[in-house]
DNA sequence: AGGTTTGTGTACGAGTCGTTCATGATCTAA
DNA sequence: TTAGATCATGAACGACTCGTACACAAACCT
């Protein structure tokens, strides 16, 4: 949920306007849905919101900063993060969800905002910061706690077990070369945690 | 190295001129090479080129179609796939090359075409039947030969332990939140094959 | 020669981008 | 109540890109 505030919304003078910050997320939104990202236009988005083209570059900096955006309005993913102590258990409850959700609209548009986001630095920044740092730093904690438990070795670099858990995720997503089913979520995790754990 | 001809070249009539082609793909690579994928429009490689723009548009179909045919024209990265019977040395060998050439202009411009290519299915196509299946079809290759060596459980999904080597590296490629170095290659060889080895 | 396909030059309409300008609206502080 | 500050709007603009249409020249085969 990262809030588009480029400018910073000082005490005084006319405070910005919410009707047109939601009526631009959700029309964004709207024509992400319908169209994806090449329908979610400035133009297409500022007249379907009834807010000027202006007043969208006032806050956004880019084309993909508002699609960003909007996606995180519309799918607000409540991730849930269980810690039963079962380290195999809890991943694989985490990378199923994630599979889930990105079998439907939610994960074309993923697939596209991370396209945009190659040739858009604003875009890169919103989807790191807002996306996946939230999500890694969450995924750090359940790993912490099976190291501390002893049973991953502790010598393992965690940055990189998270990308070896999550990377053949997104990486389907993007090239559709293999499919993106929960056997993928579980041969993962039985392969990397039996590649880390304590002998 | 796909070689764009999207109609057939029949036997009667003016043949193909072998001067435009190439004369597209270098001012494409230039292009590419000097400004991005943003720099590569049709316009800018058809100028560049003294190529008619009408031309290029009868041999590919998109401006992503000319970019990867360029990237492989020029970036003929004639990948070496040592296998000495040294699993773990092979595969690391293979997958710091890749990262080594990723670590230049190669890596930005792939990234680019990742990217691009979830908004262009003909870019995707030639990225997934060029790029990555020749790849993980020798890939495939030295990770036969370990299961027929004993080395490798032979009840593990293959396809996804290829996922699990190379995801993290094109995931690095993209999102950019960890370095993309050899500590990456070694660690993920290592967590990977000691995941999936004969116990 | 006749038929066929390719390449060129020019031009076009449609769409998008990002910005400028003048004007009015809405808030805070004096 | 007034002055100052900031925001939102509408319209318009130049620049750029896209993909296509047209007429015509070039190169090859039978």
């Amino acid at each position: 949920m990262t809030s588009p505030d480029a400018p910073t919304n000082p005490a005084v003078g006319r405070p910005r306007s919410e009707r047109a910050r939601l009526a631009t997320l959700d029309a964004a939104a709207d024509l992400l849905v319908e169209g994806g990202l090449a329908a979610a236009t400035m133009e297409a988005v500022a007249a379907r919101a009834g807010v000027s083209k202006v007043t969208i570059y006032k806050w956004w900096p880019s084309r993909g900063a508002v699609a960003v955006d909007a996606y995180f309005h519309r799918f607000d993913e409540t991730y849930a993060y269980v810690d039963t102590g079962d380290v195999a258990g809890d991943l694989t409850t985490q990378i199923r969800l994630l599979i889930h959700s990105f079998r439907g609209r939610a994960g074309e548009l993923m697939a596209e905002l991370i396209g945009q986001a190659q040739s858009d630095p604003s875009l890169s920044d919103t989807l790191r910061t807002g996306w996946l740092q939230p999500r890694r730093e969450a995924t750090a904690t359940v790993l912490g706690r099976a190291v501390d438990r002893g049973q991953i070795r502790p010598d393992v670099d965690i940055p990189t077990v998270m990308d070896q858990l999550y990377a053949p995720l997104y990486w389907r997503l993007m090239m559709r070369h293999q499919p993106l089913d929960d056997a993928l979520a579980d041969e993962v995790v039985r392969n990397t945690l039996e590649g880390v754990r304590v002998r």
